[in-house]
DNA sequence: AGTAGAACCTGAGCGC
DNA sequence: TGCGCTCAGGTTCTAC
């Protein structure tokens, strides 16, 4: 599910219910994520309130009024949910599964909210490719020092991306997906950025960079689509969050109007073009696009 | 420099 | 009902 528009989705639905809550206590069920627990993690968290929730490219941020921050990656199948400890479990009720235990909840964090309100984070995450990580600056920690430019805001622009993808060979789908270079862009969304541009997943990352370096026509181009295809996602996805941070990512998520992603053999949906989506495996992973109209 | 493949895990979907 | 196979939103590692 995460990519960068779920990441930020996710930061906006935990947010309300976690800023300024304090921390009674963690419960790590299965600390053997991707990457074991820190050993004190849970003791580490108690007592502690959390000031903000931030994000950076698919990390998400907790800062505490004291002590290192909370770095929380969700891989490729992880989730929180917000559970008010009020729900009580009925069985059969309405809202079963919103309070029921679910297999691989794996760290759950018991909150006070500063007006005595409390409620359950659950993390949730069948594939446990996620990992947690304690760091006082997270953003210079090893795995994060390294990441490029954010594709949201207007950084991400026609020269930006030139000096990006001069001269490089590698496919132009491989190094979107290159966190070092634009960082937040999985494999759904470099796709669905492809097919608005016009521009074939196969091109070397360097043929849309003039000789001398400046962008081109189409680098504009995607420039632009990467950034309206990431707005985009994360509008569909906060409408369909309110009250709470749904667990698999189905309600309202914008798979519903992928152009590409998913769709071989479908006419493609640019008016006028006479093409099908084709499915290409591109270093290891499927690759979504229209031969006709993508070049 | 580039790419392919495997690894880490579980679950869903499909053909038989 | 079940077995075996392929695939899945990410990242990192080794090997040609």
């Amino acid at each position: 599910m995460p990519e960068l528009p779920e990441v930020e989705t996710v930061r906006r639905g935990l947010a309300p219910a976690m800023e300024g809550a304090m921390v009674d206590a963690v419960d790590a069920k299965r600390p053997d994520l991707r990457f074991p627990l820190p050993l004190d993690f849970t003791k580490q968290l108690a007592g502690r309130t959390v000031t903000q929730l931030g994000r950076r490219a698919k990390y998400l941020i907790i800062d505490f009024d004291q002590g290192p921050s909370l770095i929380c990656h969700l891989g490729m199948s992880g989730s929180f949910r917000v559970e008010a400890d009020g729900d009580q479990q009925t069985p059969g009720s309405f809202h079963h599964e919103r309070s029921k235990a679910a297999a691989h909840d794996h760290v759950i964090f018991h909150l006070t909210s500063a007006d005595g309100a409390r409620s359950r984070i659950v993390y949730n995450d069948p594939r446990r490719f996620g990992f947690m990580l304690m760091a006082d600056r997270p953003l210079e920690h090893p795995m994060l020092a390294e990441l490029g430019i954010e594709p949201v805001g207007n950084s991400l622009n026609g020269p930006a991306l030139a000096s990006l993808l001069k001269g490089k060979k590698t496919p132009l789908k491989a190094a979107l997906l290159d966190q070092t270079l634009i960082a937040g862009l999985g494999n759904i969304y470099v796709s669905e950025a492809l097919w608005r541009a016009g521009l074939s997943p196969r091109r070397s990352a360097g043929s849309i960079v003039h000789a001398g370096g400046t962008a081109t026509h189409r680098a504009e181009a995607l420039a632009a689509a990467i950034r309206a295809v990431i707005a985009d996602a994360i509008l569909a996805g906060g409408s369909s969050l309110r009250d709470y941070v749904h667990a698999d990512g189905s309600l309202g998520y914008f798979q519903h109007s992928f152009a590409v992603y998913d769709r071989e053999g479908e006419a493609c949906p640019k008016p006028g073009c006479a093409g099908h989506v084709k499915r290409i495996v591109q270093s290891g992973r499927s690759t979504f696009y229209c031969p006709a109209c993508q070049r």
